[in-house]
DNA sequence: AACCACCGCAACCGCGCCCCG
DNA sequence: GCGGGGCGCGGTTGCGGTGGT
């Protein structure tokens, strides 16, 4: 049985809202607000129009404070960030942007962000195959990618390789862009956490993030912001998850000893050469220097922002943005990962963006 | 000048959640 | 407790603008 439709759609007028469209609604809900139904606001106003598109309307266009393109860096800094932290979560995002709209904020990272940060690597992939040994027709290694990828959704991957890629910034000598091979072993955690979202009611809606007290990042009216948002859309509900079902034999996970630390990340910690684990986020004390690397990033303040070797690392992580397939299946570490263990490793999950330093130390080890 | 491809933005759509009767 | 209606969100689409050929 379908939904019903919210409105007659046959007799609403869809596409482009016109200026005189815009002061009707615009008069009326400045005179009378909403009247907490946007459906039937149409029909009050007098505008053959879906409550649903006056709603919208109003929200990103015609409320007042609204501000429409120029993301400065900071801007640009904190979608990033709350982006890799917390995946598409677009209101919650904007909520940390006075005048800035969901739907804006969704449209400049799908149209811009993303490629500034994300394209850069595309045209290394081209070379990919010819910077390897691998044989390009050798489907077996490109099996075992499609294996892993296939869970990840759109948005995981994405911050997998947003994170990946500025984890290489900071340990641009480490194993695991250089070793494919070992990619395939992570699958196991992958299993142990789909089970344990499994086990969770099926809820994928959790955040595996960190928060800390005191941020100079977040002013102090954006966290209040932010606190209404995530109290409203119960987001403490959803930190407070868990780790269930991955033993520590699977993985270990530690957090920050810093002055403020500790957004968790799932970061798989690889074993180098030698067999010895090495963390992707070995380095503490690399951390710190996150959000200067994410602001040259950002705004590409140098020319070839990575060496010629952290660029083969990034063209060989590019696998996973190859791999299409049923990336959707999988739901993994994007804000989809069960956090539970949040509350039992001392994390604060009261909230998200309170945290001071979200990328700042973080570190989940995988034992191989 | 005309055509084409690409890009950016506004708007739409469908789904899940929440509230209320 | 249940079902319906409304709201909010994230993903997608469509269209106009712009730059390149």
């Amino acid at each position: 049985m379908g939904r019903a439709p919210c409105c007659d759609k046959a007799n609403v007028k869809k596409g482009p809202w016109s200026p005189e469209e815009d002061a009707k609604l615009k008069a009326y809900i400045e005179k009378y607000g909403t009247g907490g139904n946007w459906i039937a606001l149409p029909q009050k106003i007098g505008l053959k129009r879906c409550g649903k598109s006056c709603r919208l309307r109003w929200l990103n266009y015609l409320r007042p404070n609204i501000k429409h393109g120029g993301f400065s860096e900071e801007e640009d800094n904190i979608i990033c960030s709350l982006y890799i932290s917390i995946g598409s979560r677009w209101s919650i995002i904007a909520a940390q942007l006075p005048g800035r709209t969901d739907n804006d904020i969704k449209n400049y990272w799908n149209t811009k962000l993303k490629k500034k940060l994300l394209g850069r690597r595309k045209q290394s992939n081209n070379n990919r195959f010819s910077a390897s040994n691998q044989d390009p027709n050798d489907q077996s290694n490109g099996a075992d990618d499609n294996q892993f990828s296939q869970g990840l959704s759109n948005s995981a991957l994405e911050r997998l390789q947003l994170h990946m890629q500025l984890q290489s910034l900071q340990n641009p000598f480490s194993s695991f862009y250089n070793n494919p091979a070992i990619w395939p072993k992570i699958l196991p955690l992958q299993e142990k956490m789909i089970q344990t979202i499994q086990a969770s009611d099926g809820n994928p809606n959790n955040l595996l993030m960190q928060s800390q007290q005191g941020s100079d990042f977040y002013d102090h009216q954006q966290q209040q912001d932010y606190q209404k948002s995530s109290n409203s859309k119960g987001l403490d509900d959803q930190v407070d998850n868990s780790l269930d079902g991955i033993s520590p034999a699977d993985c270990s996970v530690h957090y920050g000893t810093g002055n403020n630390m500790v957004d968790s990340e799932l970061v798989p910690k690889v074993a180098d050469d030698h067999g010895n684990h090495v963390g992707m986020a070995q380095s503490n004390a690399g951390v710190s220097n996150f959000q200067a690397e994410l602001d040259e990033l950002l705004n590409s303040k140098t020319s070839g922002y990575a060496p010629v070797q952290q660029e083969d690392q990034m063209t060989e992580f590019d696998c996973f943005k190859d791999m299409n397939g049923s990336k959707d299946s999988l739901i993994w570490w994007s804000n989809d990962f069960d956090a539970k263990s949040a509350s039992s490793n001392s994390w604060d999950s009261n909230s998200v963006l309170q945290s001071n330093g979200m990328f700042q130390d973080y570190e989940l080890g995988y034992h191989m």
